[in-house]
DNA sequence: CCAAAAGTGTTCAGGCTACACCCATGT
DNA sequence: ACATGGGTGTAGCCTGAACACTTTTGG
C-alpha cells in the first residue's frame, strides 16, 4: 500500500450477467440491454454502471440491476474484475463483473424497464456485444457450469415449486449434456433437500408431475457439517 | 454503462496473498510486509499498491510483487475484489486481491527486499493485519484449498524436483487432514502426470526417496480433453 | 544392528452407470 | 384406445477407504 494519492484514477463500474431459465423452451437465457449512447450505440450490452464512492460494490450491482432491469431480490455473486487497459475506448475503466440468477417469477418485472430496451437472449444466440462483454459473459457461463455441479444454485433459476423434469432440463441446458432420468432423480432426492408438495403440475395430455420445493434450511445445516451438493 | 464521468472516484489497489511451502516444517506460509507509514504503521500487511492508469490489473499485481518482495515468475491469479466503503480509513479504496504461489527456489530472492521488512508467517500464526487483510487472507485460503483438490497447482509450491512425501505433506498442510500414504501415491501416480527422475533425494539416515517432476505438457493435453485432476 | 523414512497390494463396501417398462391423464 | 410425458428398480463395474510389512540407507 503506497502513500501517493495524486495519480490519475481509473473509473470503476459494475456489470451484471443476468441468467434466467425458460422451462418451456428448456433454454438458459441472458438479459441484455440496448445501449442508447456512444460508444457502441445500439449495440447490446450487459446491464451495469458506475460505482458511487459511498456504496459498496455489491450495492452498486444491486442498484444497477434494479434501475436498468427492475430486478430485485435475486441471487447475486461477484464474478471477476476486468481491467485491461483498452476495454473502454474513452478512458481507463475497470469493471467488477457480477452474475445474477433470476426465477421466472421475476421476469415479468424485468420486461417493464424504463428507458433502455431490455431483452432475454438464449445463451446460444447472443448478438455481438459492446466492450468486452462477450468475454465477461463467457466467464460467467464457465462459472455457472462449475458452480451448478457442487452447489445447489439451480433452484435460483426455477420457480419456488418445480418438477424434477424441469430441474433436469435446467441441468442439461446449463451443462450441455443429456442426463439419465432415473439416475438424476435418485441422486437429487438422495440428499433429502427436495420436499415433495401436496400439489401436482398439470400440463398437456399426460400424467401430472409431482411438485417439489428446495429446503434451504436443511441445506444450511448440512453445509455447515461439510456437506457437498454434487450432481 | 452510464455517460456521466464527473463523480468522485474510488482509488484502486491490488493486494497479493503470497503463499509458500516450507517442506522442512511441512507448513504453509504467507509473505507479509511491515508497514512503514500510517495508517496501521508497523502493522503487518499484504504486499500491494495502487493500480496505474496505463497498466492492467495483472500487471499491477506482478509489479507490486516484484517491487515489494522481489518475486517474479510466480503463479498468480485474481482472487476477489474487496469494495466495502470503510476498508481504508483515509478514503474510498477498492482493492483487487490476487493470490500467488511460489516455489522454495524463489524464496531466497524474497528475503532480500529493499526498504520494507518482509517475512514469511505460517498460516497458523498470522499476526494482526492492517485494513481488511485478514479477510482477504481467509478468502485466499478457502480458494487455495478448493483449487488444490481439482487442479494441479500444488506443484507451484514445490521445487521442480520433489518427492511424493513432500507432495503429500503439502496436501496435508493445505487441506488440514492427514492422508493415507498408499492411497495418495496410487492416486497421484494414476494420472501419469508425474515423471520419475533418475535422481533420488538423500536426506537423513534412511532410504533415499525417488524424485519426480510434474509434466505440464501432458497435463495440458489431458485438460483439453475435459480431464479433471482431482485428489 | 538399529533407527528412520521409503516403498508396495489386497480386500471390501458403496456409489455410479446403463438400461425398459408401467402409470395417469386429456382428447 | 392412444399419445404423451411421469415415474420406478436392478445388476455389474469401478472407485475410494482401510490396513501392515519389507527395503534401503546412515550412524
Amino acid at each position: 500500500m503506497k502513500h501517493t494519492y495524486e495519480y490519475p484514477r481509473a473509473a470503476l463500474t459494475v456489470d451484471c450477467v443476468v441468467f434466467g431459465f425458460d422451462s418451456a423452451q428448456a433454454a438458459l437465457q441472458v438479459l441484455l440491454i440496448r445501449r442508447g449512447l456512444a460508444p457502441f450505440k445500439d449495440h447490446w450490452a450487459l446491464p451495469g454502471g458506475f460505482v458511487r464512492v459511498e456504496e459498496t460494490l455489491d450495492d452498486a450491482a444491486r442498484r444497477e440491476l434494479e434501475e436498468e432491469t427492475n430486478l430485485s431480490t435475486v441471487f447475486l455473486e461477484q464474478l471477476y474484475t476486468f481491467g485491461t487497459v483498452d476495454r473502454d475506448p474513452r478512458e481507463r475503466v475497470v469493471s467488477v463483473a457480477y452474475y445474477a440468477l433470476t426465477k421466472p417469477t421475476d421476469h415479468t418485472a424485468a420486461a417493464s424497464t424504463d428507458a433502455a430496451e431490455a431483452r432475454w437472449f438464449p445463451v446460444t444466440e447472443i448478438p455481438p456485444l459492446a466492450f468486452d462483454h462477450a468475454t465477461i459473459l463467457d466467464t460467467a457461463l464457465v462459472r455457472l457450469r462449475g458452480k451448478l455441479r457442487y452447489e445447489p444454485i439451480g433452484f435460483e433459476l426455477l420457480p419456488p415449486k418445480f418438477t424434477l423434469t424441469q430441474l433436469q432440463r435446467l441441468y442439461e441446458s446449463v451443462l450441455g449434456t443429456p442426463l439419465d432420468k432415473r439416475n438424476f432423480r435418485k441422486k437429487v432426492l438422495s440428499h433429502n433437500l427436495l420436499v415433495p408438495l401436496k400439489e401436482t403440475h398439470r400440463e398437456g395430455t399426460h400424467r401430472p408431475a409431482q411438485l417439489f420445493r428446495f429446503d434451504p434450511v436443511r441445506y444450511e445445516k448440512l453445509r455447515k457439517k461439510g456437506f457437498l451438493f454434487e450432481i
